[in-house]
DNA sequence: ATAAACGTTCACGCCAACGTCAAGGTCAAC
DNA sequence: GTTGACCTTGACGTTGGCGTGAACGTTTAT
């Protein structure tokens, strides 16, 4: 299939296609006309792309999947690295939480020191 | 006082003072050489500015509480724009924490599901 | 033959808050 | 009079994941 139908298979723009070639993550075939052509194989693994950068991945991690998936895996967590990655992200999502919840105290406390009497009931 | 010197007093760095001047945000008199020129004023609202982005706030959410502090209140936070803001950074705080909850659960279930066994115990 | 709908490769734009030179004045001390 | 520490105004670089043209070739339908 080209470049086109992949796209629209696995709910990304082309430009985001050619994006993940540009860093090494996907490569294609060319036509005889020069065009891109892809396979099954790939719609799966723009599928994982997305389905990681749709939880806050960089592309950069998402390459131990991708190379998991190439290696012949049937899933691209199945690998070691994956689930490596899966452990950093799940330890940075916790500090960014801490952090997070730190800030709110911190402006909550800003607020009531400036308005005590001002409402700082959670939208939580 | 010089720009250095302020930059000191404040904990920023000079080339943040000029950017908050480019952006409007503080002003300068200028000595017979073209120095910049500030006072004990300014010491104070820079602290007040570094106060909120410090906490995540941009440069334009600190606006309200620079216009505050010039129209003569002690504190930047003392007038009710400075109070919308306070509230609205307080919501975002609290969408950005649902997200990050939303997207940590996400993940490991991710991990879950491709490797069932693989310990899943919180950093925080 | 031509328009429509695809494809190709550059390459700049975006967003925030500065960092980091570059090329040059000012000023106090020695 | 010269070093060195300060100041000035540009203006590009950083970070990520593409969006958005530009300028052009290919294919298909009419």
């Amino acid at each position: 299939m080209r470049i086109g139908e992949l796209a629209e298979r696995a709910g990304v723009s082309t430009r985001a296609l050619r994006h993940y070639e540009q860093q090494g993550l996907i490569r294609a075939r060319r036509s005889a006309n020069g065009y891109r052509d892809y396979d099954e194989a790939d719609v799966r693994l723009v599928a994982q792309i997305r389905a990681l950068t749709a939880v806050g991945f960089t592309l950069e991690d998402a390459r131990p999947f991708v190379a998991c998936l190439l290696a012949g895996h049937e899933s691209g967590a199945a690998c070691p690295e994956s689930v490596d990655v899966y452990r950093r992200k799940l330890a940075e999502i916790d500090a960014e939480i801490r952090a997070l919840v730190a800030r709110r105290a911190e402006v909550a406390a800003q607020l009531k020191q400036a308005c005590p009497g001002c409402a700082i009931r959670r939208t939580k």
